[in-house]
RNA sequence: GCCCGAGUAGCUCAGGGGAUAGAGCAACUGCCUCCUAAGCAGUAGGUCGCAGGUUCGAUUCCUGCCUCGGGCGCCA
């Protein structure tokens, strides 16, 4: 229960008793804080059905709500807008209620839910690139958020490790090494534990054949024979597969590691290869998937449709699954085996269609049940500065691991240049250059939008001033600073007063609004609400400090409250900078 | 051609049917004898792409148009 849901509740009870939708009483916080700190609208939606003047109903519902002890002043103004403001008091025992949450206020979400979150997708031989950096981010933040609120959980990276690109490889590496022991099939196993390849090898290998792919048919076609033998089993190529997959997962889980973004569970599309024959002939038998030009296809519109989209490929007129056919094998596993109650794809947003076509596959298939949620949170892309896809001067994607270590440069450079932290150990330091650097990135990523593309600008990470991750960063080191000094002097914090400066009254309110940005960002699935709140309530921590100064405070009680409302604060801040998937040093 | 998304201050971007549309950067002006100036305060900067519609009220919802980006059966 938050103060805001509170007011909105007091509302709607008066709004009931005269007889009208309760749901009218809703509060927000104000939009003229020179007015006051929170408004309801409901009298002029109202009046409407009412057919009644909008500011007679807001002076009804006024006189009700007004009684209450917790209301200070209540104003209607214009056409019909009441203005609140609460007693200090209030405020102050709001405060002190989110302070004893371990929520901080934010309510339990259903738990018997299964939210299976897919964020990853990174493909086996091929590195991080800076098309991996959003979706990982952003799902990260969003599996944190939903946890924080209560419910289960569950982050599947989704390895790319079972295509034709396994094939490729195994051709390139056959050329290369033809005597490795993985290709003679006369050989009965053992095979070596150890790689014969390592991830560079394959990183080196994988362009080239791709490339060979493209322009030689011989080698295309032995690439596709090679994925054929390799998904029917053969124990070379399998032993061999494994090493590939994985040295890539050590190579991968390594960035993931630096980017603090973790997986529950490291599934695949090789994981549900097993289910894709059986599945594929349901189908068919069920009469959803239908032979056309040879190929097996799913028709996802209806004939009536307006709009008809393109019909699901399932099986391609050379045998081969196309890669839809594993998506919906991999709904079937999160339904069957990982018992989950929905999936929420933070994927690309270029992908909507091919998410649209399998969505309505599973659907038509009988292989999500209704109640089975499926979502495409759609990503936009991480764009240069001419606005088009980050590139390389080559063209080629950026490697997160540059691009991460560019940061760290950036960070240690900016330390260096405003001579910060020039007296702590090097080792600390440079721990708080990629916390800095990489706040810089996860915050410039998730206060964007979602679906928003956005200009990735090095040159704008060279300073890290402003509505900034470093910033937010800042705020809670004062903080931590603040209330060691007080600890060594032995102040401690205690009960929170009523406010008596605008300041402090904007920081209650603004600690008070926590679980509107958390809530909101699990409904809009949009990590952003809580970045740009954590901006704000940083903000608000600023003006306050900037105004009351603490530990040089005379009134004993007064210094306790403030020094409760500091750690208050330090705890939203640190809190919802988890929530968005950044650390906080313990100084900087 | 059809579908999806975007168009808001010089730049990068927020914005939840409500009042006077916000932030950061860049520009200009102040504030470190005082808990970290990676900070705070202030000035300036806008026909919210265009035109209609719904509504007491539209940047927000609907329709059309313009511009840009993306996607559209055998790549993944």
């Amino acid at each position: 229960m938050t103060l805001r849901s509170t007011l909105a509740e007091l509302f709607g009870s008066a709004f009931a008793e005269l007889g009208l939708d309760p749901t009218l009483g809703d509060v927000v916080p104000s939009q003229r804080p020179d007015l006051g700190q929170f408004q309801c609208n409901g009298a002029m939606a109202a009046a409407r059905a009412a057919k009644r003047n909008p500011r007679d109903i807001a002076a009804e519902v006024a006189s009700i709500v007004e009684a209450d002890a917790r209301i200070a002043t209540l104003e209607i103004a214009g056409p019909g807008f009441v203005n609140i403001v609460v007693t200090d008091e209030y405020l102050a025992e709001a405060t002190s209620l989110t302070a004893g949450d371990e929520r901080l206020g934010v309510s339990p979400i259903d738990g018997e839910a299964h939210w299976i979150l897919d964020y990853g997708g990174p493909n086996v031989a091929k590195e991080l690139h800076v098309g991996h950096l959003r979706t990982a981010i952003i799902g990260e933040s969003f599996k944190r958020t939903l946890r924080f609120a209560g419910a289960r959980v569950t982050g599947d990276v989704h390895l790319g490790d079972w295509g034709v690109q396994m094939g490729q490889l195994l051709v390139e590496v056959r050329n290369e090494q033809p005597e490795l022991i993985y290709f003679d099939e006369t050989y009965r196993g053992p095979y070596p534990e150890e790689s014969p390849v390592t991830i560079g090898d394959l990183q080196r290998l994988y362009p080239i054949s791709a490339a060979k792919t493209k322009s030689e048919p011989a080698y295309a076609a032995a690439a596709r024979l090679a994925t054929v033998d390799l998904q029917s089993g053969r124990p070379g190529y399998r032993a061999l597969w494994q090493h590939f997959r994985d040295v890539s997962v050590e190579a991968i889980s390594q960035v993931y590691d630096d980017l603090d973004v973790g997986f529950d569970v490291w599934l695949g599309e090789s994981s549900v290869h097993d289910r894709i024959g059986p599945m594929v002939e349901r189908l068919e038998s069920m009469g959803v998937a239908e032979e056309s030009d040879g190929a097996v296809v799913v028709y996802v519109s209806a004939p009536e449709e307006e709009h008809q989209i393109p019909p699901l490929m399932l099986v391609k007129s050379d045998g081969g699954y196309a890669y839809a056919t594993t998506d919906l094998a991999t709904i079937e596993e999160r339904v069957e085996d990982l018992e989950g109650s929905g999936a929420i794809y933070f994927v690309d947003a270029r992908q909507s269609l091919h998410f649209e076509q399998v969505f309505r596959a599973a659907r038509r298939g009988g292989i999500a049940p209704d109640p089975f949620v499926l979502e495409h949170a759609k990503i936009g892309t991480v764009n240069g500065l001419d606005g088009t896809p980050l590139k390389t001067r080559d063209g080629d994607l950026p490697l997160l691991r540059d691009l991460l270590a560019d940061i760290e440069a950036i960070a240690i450079a900016s330390m260096d240049a405003k001579g910060l932290a020039d007296d702590y150990p090097a080792a600390e330091r440079s721990a708080i250059a990629w916390l800095v650097g990489m706040a810089a990135v996860k915050f410039g990523d998730l206060s964007n939008h979602r679906t928003s593309s956005y200009i990735f600008d090095l040159e704008r990470f060279s300073s890290f001033e402003g509505k900034t991750g470093p910033y937010l960063l800042y705020v809670a080191v004062r903080i931590t600073s603040l209330l060691k000094k007080a600890g060594e002097q032995s102040i401690g914090p205690g009960p929170i007063l009523p406010p008596a400066r605008d300041v402090e009254r904007a920081l209650l309110l603004k600690i008070s609004e926590f679980p509107d940005a958390v809530e909101r960002a699990i409904t809009l699935r949009a990590p952003n609400h809580v970045a740009e709140y954590c901006y704000e309530l940083s903000g608000a921590f600023n003006r306050f400090y900037e105004q009351c100064h603490i530990l040089s405070e005379a009134d004993p009680d007064l210094r306790g409250s403030w020094l409760a409302i500091a750690g208050l604060t330090r705890r939203v801040v640190v809190t919802s900078l988890d929530l968005l998937g950044i650390s906080v040093p313990e100084r900087m």
